[in-house]
DNA sequence: CCCTCGATTAATAACGATTCCGATAAAACA
DNA sequence: TGTTTTATCGGAATCGTTATTAATCGAGGG
């Protein structure tokens, strides 16, 4: 399996003030087309499964580059690790505890449903006063379909 | 000032099976008198300015074991970095985006309202179907009321 | 009160992820 | 095409964390 680099990439990169080079092609392709939020080194290690190479030194550069363009989302996984996702609409991770698999959630306006009910559930104040909220990060950890079925739970 | 070790934080390492060293004591010490969200290293800095001394690598190894028990709890800052807490009601985090101050925010049963919320809110399915939710991760950036007052919006 | 043995500590080395550096190569521009 | 700017690469350096190991501690038995 190779990877396709198409137009739309090149152009995406141009939109946000970037040279098309290939590293940053091979970037966006990877995650565009594996739809996976990987980690800097499975990045690499799948790149080569398709005969791709690309210095790590190189990869992390231009990682901090996308984001920077606002290109890419960087987010830290269960363990503290980093993971890149595109950067869709706002929304949420769902991640599997028992192989580790992350999906997105979308969820525009629903999770702005959270805030009014923290603040007066029960006639307690659940957040403090005075605070200025910008943005919450929602993950849901569970267990997907296929782990279920396999009784791997973990 | 000095730390103070009270014959509860002896007790509550006895009632989970630790012996209670000094290492353990000073630790849990800091955390419940300064009731602060701190890394490692910040608790080495903050011993140390009170005069006690603790090898890093005790420091870790202890963390550890804490968390093993069940006494405190590991969780992931904004940036990746560990950070720990004492083991309280299941609860939340509000992250000021400018001092980087933590505070919880204790949210027992409210936060159950979102999942139902998420699944049906305005007829689409926002969980995708056969996904078992054990765990949420929620955590609110904003400012601070000190840090608004200060302008120092970052 | 001292001994003994397992638990704990601390120093050091090892480790993995990320960043820095200097030289080479590629892209953009005139 | 020549020049300038920006990107790439490999290796070294750095940072936080973990593993190793030898010295020390401490509770219970004699």
């Amino acid at each position: 399996m190779k990877i396709q680099i198409d137009q739309a990439i090149t152009q995406a990169l141009q939109r946000h003030g970037l040279r098309p080079t290939r590293a940053r092609q091979l970037i966006l392709a990877l995650i565009e087309q594996d739809n996976q939020h990987y980690t800097p080194e499975e990045m690499l290690v799948r790149l080569n499964a398709m005969g791709e190479r690309l210095s790590i030194a190189t990869l992390y550069q231009n990682l901090a580059k996308l984001v920077d363009k606002g290109l890419l989302v960087k987010f830290v996984g269960l363990d503290g690790e980093y993971r890149y996702d595109y950067n869709k609409m706002p929304h949420h991770h769902l991640i599997c505890k028992s192989c580790g698999r992350i999906v997105d959630v979308l969820v525009d306006q629903t999770l702005d449903a959270i805030e009014p009910q923290l603040m007066d559930a029960d006639g307690q104040k659940k957040l403090p006063p005075g605070w200025k909220i910008l943005q919450r990060r929602v993950d849901f950890i569970g267990v997907c379909p296929d782990c279920s079925q396999h009784g791997t739970d973990n």
